[in-house]
DNA sequence: CTGAAAGCGCTAACAC
DNA sequence: GTGTTAGCGCTTTCAG
């Protein structure tokens, strides 16, 4: 690789010259700067961008850290990725796989490579997001995060409650009154939310929800979401008079509502003839089976454009602009996995 | 962020001797090691590693270039990522969105922030990968390619022809004889490998494939695989007499074979008793949909390893070692939506 | 054993 | 207008 020397040897000239010559700043002669620009093209000359960040302190890349790359993470990381490209920034990108330490890890590392802002998808143990982030980042940060409190990070987040509400009343709005929902672990802020979202929505309307259509899944990194969706079919179904099982299912997320159609299908149950399923997120999937996925969906698109436009402003603000907590709301996408209800279920 | 010299300061000695005890590099005594190491602690000293890349001339980045963050890209991208932390180097992700002049900016921005190496999986326009890469890339490359001739290039590349072969013969031994399959672009390598694999196979056991059983998938950014699979399923059904209509369809990958299932769904074609369907690629997808996609894998978790494998020896090696180009043998993944050929479809 | 000095590739003050 | 110099944070000779 041709460097900034090489250039300035070949012109004839001191490299602080190539340097205006590149970046525009300063005065410079027509004539050298021809002389300086064919030099350049000569030896395919491309300034190193290490050696820049590391005089400007600012690398022009973004971290972003995710739990995974599967389903919906995918999805945002592909929009992140856009517009920081839009934007001019390169995409440092890690995964912590929910474990703590090696989101710490991660957020060092990033950090020693002068990466510009940060953007975290953090990582949900028990309980949730570590309260001593703000002790060990020291770059712009927005997260991705339901449920962090404190508002001095900047957080796009996302109205769980209110798309619990949304599901509720779609169902209801179908004359569904025997329906049932999945939950998962109620340590988690956003787990909660939906659920109390969804309780509270059905009883808006008289409808108080049965603990019995209520359905703990398993949570363990070894057990898929679709197994778990799977479980609840047979937890919902099996061993029920028909008159106690619901007509409607909602589940706290897509890939146990992909499972839960996946095990109707195997059984032969019609859907959403025989019975309704709802999902939660709206990833790419619930376009693909059959019938395709009615479900809440997360503006996701808008929400990683948004955490970028944030974090993005917050780096290259000179008066101090700090990246917010906003929450986006639920988006009802109907497709037609959920229909109105039918009198009885049949077996 | 504090600095080696703020650590030198605070321990009254030089930058060397930071550095050394920091790289356990050179002799230093036991006694200034222990002052510099808690100064390093009272400072939560952390060393810079932009400073460190550019002194070492090695960034410990391996930057990753891929289409897009679907499908098999993603879990290729997962295995990647967690290959390169394994061994200590960060990843850059950029998407070229099969844009032969992204993938190009990209490459080069990349090479500018002095990644150590890089792996490509190379943007497809109507013709193939384009041969210049060798002109442009100065860094170990290792591509995720079905078609490049060149192995000047490091190579982690799929025995598509195989695929085919292994398809065919999976059906055949299930005893169909009238079957159909899909086709993408034949300009593409890969493409036209599955094609005749797939031809061949049926051929060796004396089937020659018809042509009206060969549906071409409009190629078009914007009309997905699913909807060709749902256009397939039109194709294969409407109007044709029963006896004319295969018994089982391979797609030539899994988003097809999934909008053939969709449809097939939709028409309340049972799936294996009335169609079997057989897809390709294995991506993590097939697997949630009833019924569950017999299809022929790639080994992606293998391939990924492979290629940060390859490059990363190639990096650190001082002998001059060359990554390689070595092609992955296909795994039939046998599910539930290909059976035994009935004698006739049912309508 | 340890400090001083040079240099990775680049930019920005400061002279001329 | 343009060259010289210093310095971003680090490592590695080279002296001592």
């Amino acid at each position: 690789m041709a460097t900034q020397k090489d250039v300035a040897r070949l012109a004839g000239v001191s490299v602080s010259t190539v340097s205006r010559v590149l970046n525009g700043s300063g005065l410079v002669d027509e004539k050298t700067r021809s002389t300086v620009q064919s030099a350049i093209k000569k030896l395919n000359y491309k300034p190193n961008l290490l050696a820049y960040s590391l005089r400007a302190r600012s690398s022009r890349m973004i971290g972003v850290i995710l739990p995974e790359m599967q389903s919906i993470h995918s999805s945002f990381l592909q929009y992140v990725g856009e517009s920081c490209m839009k934007r001019g920034y390169s995409v440092l990108v890690g995964m912590h796989c929910n474990e703590c330490e090696r989101e710490r890890t991660l957020i060092d590392e990033f950090q020693r490579r002068n990466v510009d802002g940060l953007i975290l998808y953090p990582a949900i143990d028990e309980q949730n997001v570590s309260n001593d982030l703000l002790e060990y980042v020291t770059v712009p940060i927005v997260l991705y995060e339901h449920s962090f409190a404190d508002n001095r990070l900047g957080n796009v987040s996302f109205n769980n409650y209110e798309a619990g509400v949304t599901a509720a009343k779609y169902l209801l709005s179908l004359g569904h009154r025997n329906v049932g929902c999945t939950v998962g672990p109620m340590g988690m802020k956003y787990i909660k939310d939906r659920f109390w979202g969804f309780h509270d929505g059905l009883k808006d309307m008289g409808i108080e929800i049965q603990k019995r259509n209520i359905y703990e899944c398993d949570f363990n990194y070894q057990v898929s979401n679709i197994v778990s969706g799977e479980d609840a079919v047979r937890y919902f179904v099996d061993g029920r008079d028909r008159s106690e099982v619901p007509t409607a299912i909602w589940a706290h997320n897509d890939n146990v509502a992909i499972g839960i159609i996946k095990e109707l299908h195997r059984r032969g149950i019609r859907i959403p003839q025989e019975m309704s399923v709802v999902g939660m997120d709206n990833i790419s999937l619930t376009d693909m089976i059959y019938p395709p996925l009615t479900t809440i969906g997360q503006p996701v698109p808008k929400m990683a454009e948004k955490a970028v436009a944030m974090l993005v402003k917050e780096i290259e603000s000179k008066d101090g602009y700090k990246a917010e907590t906003i929450v986006m709301e639920p988006e009802l996408v109907i497709r037609e996995s959920a229909g109105p209800a039918m009198e009885t279920f049949a077996v």
